[in-house]
DNA sequence: GTTATTTATTGATTCAAATCAATGGATTGT
DNA sequence: ACAATCCATTGATTTGAATCAATAAATAAC
């Protein structure tokens, strides 16, 4: 059977390739495992987040609720790194709910683990470093996204980069991801497949 | 005469009281002064951002300009640290503006300075993440402040928190903050000054 | 396989904010 | 002090997206 910290394991050292086995292996004695099945909660607003998740399978989702309407900040899938890091680092309330939209499987560090790795594992601090880097450069992207662009580039950047999450996720909640209502979505997407229909040569009469 | 590094120092140490104060002569040794003076560029898209700056004294701005339409990220005052932290990071071309409203000074380190206090100087890797985590908590509040509340919000938040900045920057430049127009802030204003008129007694026939 | 429920589409209407336009105030420069 | 420029305010109009509403399609439940 295929070791859980596997994935986990090759994300970190592809952060840092000179990270040290021994320090890995002290590293991963804290690590905690968890499953969640689609439609329960990770965490709600209110609590403190009190972890950073690998996702070793499945697809999660975080997002505000103002006014009873539902604004997604995010997907993670697989492969990746979710938390809610502010609330992480800041050790305040959450102001997001994180739901399973697919049953996930995780690897966590908790906020006592991390500290105590600080302290203790030569290398950790590095690794801590690069992670606070990747989501400073990630969120910096996202909010760069939301100020330019229209939800239409919007969706179709997510249509070419991600394309298995469109597949993956009701379109209400892409909606909600693109900072715009579903019925909107809809029009921008008959919008679309209207202009490359009139791009294409008519393939229905010859 | 003042040491320009007094500030800075103070910042760096109240990130991390530890600090220790060898590494710290180290690493100043390493800062340089800048000034800029009121209506010029620091920064321009397409060019890669190189240092991480404290601000001695002075108000700088960042934006982005769509459709040529200004669109205000931040403004940083004295005493606090800006970058373009993306672009940094990344070493990838800004996306931003970064323009000085007032003359100001700053106290730089560069990228490769930073690359050899982390190789170098311990320490200087946990202040690296330190300060690293706290951008990342500012731009996700601000990122949180755009998606939940209404401008008349953020703007009633800037005159509680930032008063002076309100005497500072011009309106124009506020409401482009704020994502809205400058007719749009004006309008909000008066909505303000008027609901507060109906709320006081009636000073002015007695 | 049928029903029930959720999700997506489409059209009509409403609404909030942007745009356009004109004026008045404030600031800057000489 | 004056002109010139920039900035803020106010009103009228336009516009794009949200809302409301109804139907169709897809998915889930039994």
């Amino acid at each position: 059977m295929g070791d859980k910290f596997e994935k986990v394991k090759t994300f970190y050292f592809s952060l840092w390739p000179s990270l040290n086995e021994d320090n890995w292996s002290a590293f991963e004695k804290r690590l905690i495992v968890k499953k969640y099945e689609k439609g329960n909660y990770i965490l709600r607003p209110g609590e403190v987040c009190n972890c950073i998740s690998f996702i070793n399978y499945g697809l999660v989702r975080s997002y505000y609720l103002v006014d009873g309407r539902e604004i997604t900040t995010n997907f993670f899938v697989e492969d990746s790194v979710f938390s809610n890091y502010q609330s992480f680092l800041s050790r305040t309330p959450s102001l997001l709910y994180t739901d399973v939209l697919e049953d996930t499987e995780v690897i966590d560090v908790d906020y006592d683990s991390l500290q105590y790795a600080y302290e203790n594992i030569p290398d950790s601090e590095r690794v801590g470093r690069l992670v606070a880097e990747q989501l400073y450069i990630l969120l910096s992207a996202r909010n760069a996204s939301l100020l330019m662009e229209t939800p239409e580039q919007r969706y179709i950047k997510v249509l070419q980069e991600k394309p298995d999450l469109i597949r993956r996720v009701p379109q209400y909640m892409v909606a909600s991801y693109l900072g715009v209502t579903p019925e909107a979505l809809s029009r921008i997407r008959s919008r679309i497949s209207k202009r490359n229909a009139e791009l294409l040569p008519d393939t229905s009469s010859r």
